[in-house]
DNA sequence: GCGTCTTTCTCCTCGGACAGGACAAAGTGC
DNA sequence: GCACTTTGTCCTGTCCGAGGAGAAAGACGC
């Protein structure tokens, strides 16, 4: 299939495709009251769009008391593909025009393989999706790495976790793989799009989403919009320090929360706590699989297990600790929490939340939301998807 | 006088003011080159912007090889208002259009006397800029409070230091009293408006304002655009804990940055050390004055007192450690420290710079510059015009 | 079934905005 | 004095968009 290659020419075609995106088929008539333009010029830009094949007419609307409108909709047949690279695993997911999921793949995989072999895994993914009859090719990619990007090139800088893919070329190399437009982002950013595209951050314009999976990193999201920082690596939360003189930490200082609160960080300590025979349900949990993860500590715990309970509090509670000061600081109007750990679930949350609301001040708490993310793995995916969407959607 | 109460009526007319104010006086023709617009279509902006008043005829540009030019400047007479509320004194200043300071006035006051009392020093210090002709009336007027402020209504909400202000209506009062338009911000804001206009932060999109004075708050910009927060408390950073089970702070917490460094907490600990005898040079400073305050250790450390010395070290060290993890959150591309205590100049820059670098990411302070402000006890006054005139100089 | 009312869509016209060319005015430089 | 450059003004053609008129299509009451 040729795929679509238009942009919108103009700003109110891309507010069009917004609604449309947003809000599902809709009525011509609908859409006119959404949108300050006289019926006329409305009409015109609507056939451009038609015209162009981004939208396409989608029968007749039910009647208001009157007669009946014309639907439109954006094109079924576009497709977004979105990337979540994780440390891990990866998810790869297609997505219509309205971001919602046909279909969406999970494997894991070690980022530090390298971009090459990375690259390959999910281009057979891709690949799977489309022989699964999800997509006959695709519009646009969304991709999610773990680590800082310089953005406007899609280039990966200086990433601790991803040896191997510093410079490399991501956004070119896949958009020629792929063969349409792609932008990279970090995988928190995305997270924090997928929230406030679907998730508990719809309509908030200032909030801060964390995402603690094998690191903690935290997408900030003011005015509505990601903010990446002057070098790509704003929201880097897990070097931020937690305990003075804490542990070592493999950036080369000591005490980064990261090293004290993680995916990572949390299966060393069980492992630790179960060799020291602290606790009966971890250490058969280790002898049974030869390795803990976050996953074991979190069954135990909801098992009742104490000392993976305290292990997860004291974790809540270091997290915490660096969350009260950026909210002092940026005083924003949620936080999500989100990743792979929030299985720990609300024994986490409830830690965290004490903290956040003992340390911080009223101002900044009184009215200050403290969730978890509403999409689990699907936040990132989705959240790739908007952000080629709001690309390819917004005027050429 | 009569006051201008025109505003631009279009996006044109107020891109046109502001470059007029930034520029300073400019030709039609240069002006031209920096508008997307054909040539008669600027005239008749300008010529829209003659009849309003807030643009004057400034003769013949020089020629540039032809024709000259007909200059145009922004009215000198419109006279703008800033006012820089602190802790303990209060700085008034009248700016022209262009934003140049005219006329400036300081004075010790206490914030604590309540709106009231402190509005009516204001009020005399602007009759008194009046009086020594600098201006006839204010166009606009820009006020900085030491706490949070509500910025939509120019209402002081729940600010510590400010007992007495919570909910009073400045924004309301004080255009009535000047009979002009007036805004409210945070004072760190303003100062961090007022450096990004004529200090060092120009042509920076995102950095970070710190001022250190009674207490310790930060300006943040994003974009350009100052970020307030959603309660109008983002940059409260003074509350961010810095010692683990350290000192009580007035919020009832332990530990605040705050409680450790400041111009109050080093005031507090000079006296302490004089009484203790540590240091010969702030007990002579003690006995002379009965006080003591930051700038007694400033001049004490530049006489090279080592007790003085020590005591900026480490709050400079403190001071680091929290700017450290914004730094790493935010990634800013400079950091301005500003605020009283400023004077004690290099040795404070000196070990913040060490702790920010050492404890932060390579990626966030590769190329990150941490200057002292420019514009010193201006800053704020400044950037009270400049808000004010952000304002004014908007489609309405 | 019929007439009336409502809603939606298309067509048309009118007015305004603006770009760009032509031209006049005012200089420069040889 | 002449050729060339720059600037400002005027004018015209074009494009855009608002809004009215009216047709199309349906709801609803009788």
């Amino acid at each position: 299939m040729r795929r679509m290659t238009a942009r919108p020419g103009n700003a109110h075609q891309a507010r069009l495709l917004r609604l449309l995106r947003d809000g599902g088929p809709n009525s011509r008539a609908r859409l006119g009251d959404r949108v300050e333009l006289s019926r006329s010029k409305l009409a015109v830009e609507i056939d451009r769009l038609l015209e162009t094949g981004l939208v396409v007419a989608d029968g007749l609307a039910a009647s208001r008391g009157g007669r009946r409108s014309h639907n439109v909709r954006l094109n079924p047949r576009l497709r977004f593909l979105g990337v979540d690279i994780g440390a891990t695993s990866v998810d790869v997911a297609v997505t219509n025009a309205e971001l919602e999921i046909l279909g969406h793949l999970n494997e894991p995989m070690d980022v530090r393989e390298g971009p090459v072999a990375v690259f390959e895994r999910v281009l057979s993914l891709a690949a799977k999706l489309r022989a699964a009859g999800w997509a006959e090719g695709f519009d646009g990619a969304g991709i999610g790495v773990p680590g800082p990007v310089r953005f406007p090139e899609g280039v990966p800088v200086a990433p601790p976790i991803m040896p191997g893919w510093d410079g490399f070329p991501v956004r070119e190399a896949l958009s020629q793989e792929l063969g349409c437009p792609v932008l990279v982002d970090n995988d928190v950013n995305l997270m924090a799009l997928g929230e406030q595209h679907a998730g508990v951050a719809r309509s908030v314009a200032d909030f801060l989403c964390v995402k603690i999976g094998t690191g903690i990193g935290c997408g900030i999201v003011v005015g509505g919009r990601v903010h990446r920082g002057t070098t790509g690596s704003a929201g880097d939360i897990g070097h931020i320090q937690a305990v003075p003189e804490g542990r070592p930490c493999a950036c080369g200082n000591r005490g980064c929360l990261e090293a004290h609160f993680s995916g990572a960080a949390l299966a060393r300590d069980a492992e630790e706590a179960a060799r020291q025979g602290l606790s009966g349900e971890l250490a058969a949990r280790l002898e049974a699989n030869g390795t803990l993860s976050a996953v074991d500590v979190a069954a135990a715990a909801a098992a009742g297990d104490a000392t993976s309970l305290d292990l997860i509090r004291e974790g809540g509670t270091r997290t915490g600790q660096v969350i009260a000061g950026l909210v002092s600081f940026f005083n924003p109007g949620l936080v999500v929490i989100g990743g792979g750990v929030t299985g720990l679930g609300h024994t986490l949350l409830a830690a965290l939340r004490t903290q956040v609301y003992r340390q911080s001040l009223p101002l900044a708490t009184g009215n200050l939301p403290i969730v978890l993310g509403e999409l689990g793995p699907t936040a990132g995916v989705i959240g790739g998807a908007r952000l080629i969407s709001d690309h390819l959607f917004s005027p050429a």
